[in-house]
DNA sequence: GCTGTCTTACGAAATTAGTCGTATATTCGG
DNA sequence: CCGAATATACGACTAATTTCGTAAGACAGC
């Protein structure tokens, strides 16, 4: 099993993160044309984060070519996961019960979310 | 109406708020005996740290006394939803149910708790 | 009234995150 | 072959956060 390592992504990282999530591949033009859409920063900017990312092992990259291509090098639901649970150590007390509860307030899911939360909760319930 | 500002502690910040919300009242000494069980650092930096927080307005002090007495100066739930909403956003491309599901399954809730996750979850679906 | 302890105040070092300018290399169209 | 466009590398600068050393005032016990 993996030892892994502490999953520490700065805000920016996870930017650069979740449009890698998303596209799979990309290289840091591709990565810097989707950021751009929300924020305003520099080519090199980017460029420069996604070598730190890469230094950090947030990232992997293929540097066979002159554009080097990059993907993400640790997976989206342990991420989550990891984050999710020191946001409940640091904001909920511990409680991920009431960050679920604060988060149902918040939500707009749909008929077939709440299903499948519901199916969630029957099997909690059994427990 | 207050126009609330934007709040965002600093993670440090968000501990020794964390504190304040349990303790209602606290001097620097009984915040830094707390904090001392997790970390490690100096009374000065914890003091520090508390004077920035009254600047910025996250704490109140009575200062009327030779030893100060603080408390929270923003509200416990609003700035849980406010974090949350961020990591929604950040984490979870925008989903809330994405969130629950993750955290659904780190939960540890009592049997009481799930009714009460049980509950809001009826009045969602009525909607 | 001294002394040791506790307090706040304050400045400044250390750290981390984010930013960008500039140098240099590669590629491609003509 | 030349120049424009585009790529990476890298150092440096800013800003925010966290840390702590030190000074100075208050207070309690002797």
């Amino acid at each position: 099993m993996s030892t892994l390592k502490l999953i520490k992504p700065t805000g920016s990282e996870l930017e650069i993160l979740q449009i890698l999530w998303t596209k799979g591949l990309a290289t840091v033009r591709e990565v810097h044309e989707e950021l751009s859409k929300t924020k305003d920063a520099g080519y090199t900017t980017t460029l420069k984060l996604m070598q730190i990312m890469n230094e950090k092992g947030l990232v992997k990259r293929d540097d066979s070519m002159r554009t080097h291509v990059y993907q993400s090098a640790v997976n989206k639901e342990r991420t989550q996961k990891h984050l999710l649970n020191k946001m409940i150590d640091s904001l909920f007390g511990g409680s991920s019960t009431q960050l679920v509860i604060q988060a149902l307030g918040e939500t707009n899911a749909s008929p077939e979310e709440l299903e499948k939360i519901q199916s969630l909760l029957n099997d909690l319930k059994k427990q």
